[in-house]
DNA sequence: AATAAGCTTAAAGTTAACCTGAAGGTCAAT
DNA sequence: ATTGACCTTCAGGTTAACTTTAAGCTTATT
């Protein structure tokens, strides 16, 4: 197939895969006699993996030292290990994630539960000593 | 406290405070007679804030458009929405990153469950072909 | 035969989130 | 009074990941 194909296969654009290419994450495949480039149908899944990938939170120099762009190709060992180091990635941010959301949800509570008297400056440095953000001063 | 200080209390460049502030992510602080910005000890919070923030996902423009500067000056029911919603998006985004946890997971799975008498070609087309990247071909 | 659609490369432009440098004012200490 | 550590602004540089543009083929359609 023609890149123009694959691009729309891929749902990624004909010049995103030329980058790819030129960026080493992909291999850059035989052409045509007129020089245009034919894919297999397997680089739809090459992409879709990349996509997938950078959507996790691999930045394109991350894929590509573990995409040696022919899957067939992977090393195992190496491969394995990248995937279980971005999973424990994804736990620590998992918690990130949930302590930010506790501050969010603890901020919210301590807005809505201001006392009816208090001015919203004092109500500001109540919530900051509240939240541990600011030391006691 | 001047901007070096606020600096090493955040762990933020001056350059980078200055930036925010250029940015309109926080409000431009009263400045001394010489010229010099001041920072109220407040400083530290926010800035703690949207370091928080932005490592939790959001770009400085998602944050910019929930943190209006100055802490005393949220108005309060706009805060309370604009921080529920960021809550949604925090939970939605764990959703994606739990999604793409498993995903991972299933993958190395499927790497490591390789039969012992399969060739890596045919094992990463068997992959492939699980993860539902490849249509049967 | 001419027009449009699709391919090629190379180079320049874009956005985010900074960083670095120049040129100069300020402040504390020697 | 001059060094050195801060501060100021403004302009330009950097990296990632693309996108856009330009100039020129090829292929398909009318």
């Amino acid at each position: 197939m023609k890149i123009g194909e694959l691009a729309k296969r891929s749902g990624l654009s004909a010049a995103t895969i030329r980058f790819y290419e030129s960026k080493g994450l992909i291999t850059a495949v035989s052409r045509k006699a007129n020089g245009y480039r034919e894919y297999p149908l397997e680089a739809v899944a090459v992409l879709a993996i990349i996509a997938n990938a950078q959507q996790t939170g691999f930045t394109l120099e991350e894929i590509r030292q573990v995409m040696p762009g022919n899957l067939s190709n992977w090393k195992h060992e190496e491969l394995v290990g990248m995937l279980k180091k971005k999973v424990a990635d994804m736990e620590a941010m998992e918690l990130k994630l949930a302590q930010s959301k506790l501050q969010l949800q603890n901020m919210i509570q301590l807005i809505e539960g201001k006392p009816e008297d208090m001015d919203c400056d004092d109500n500001a440095n109540r919530i900051l000593k509240e939240m541990g953000l600011l030391k006691s001063d």
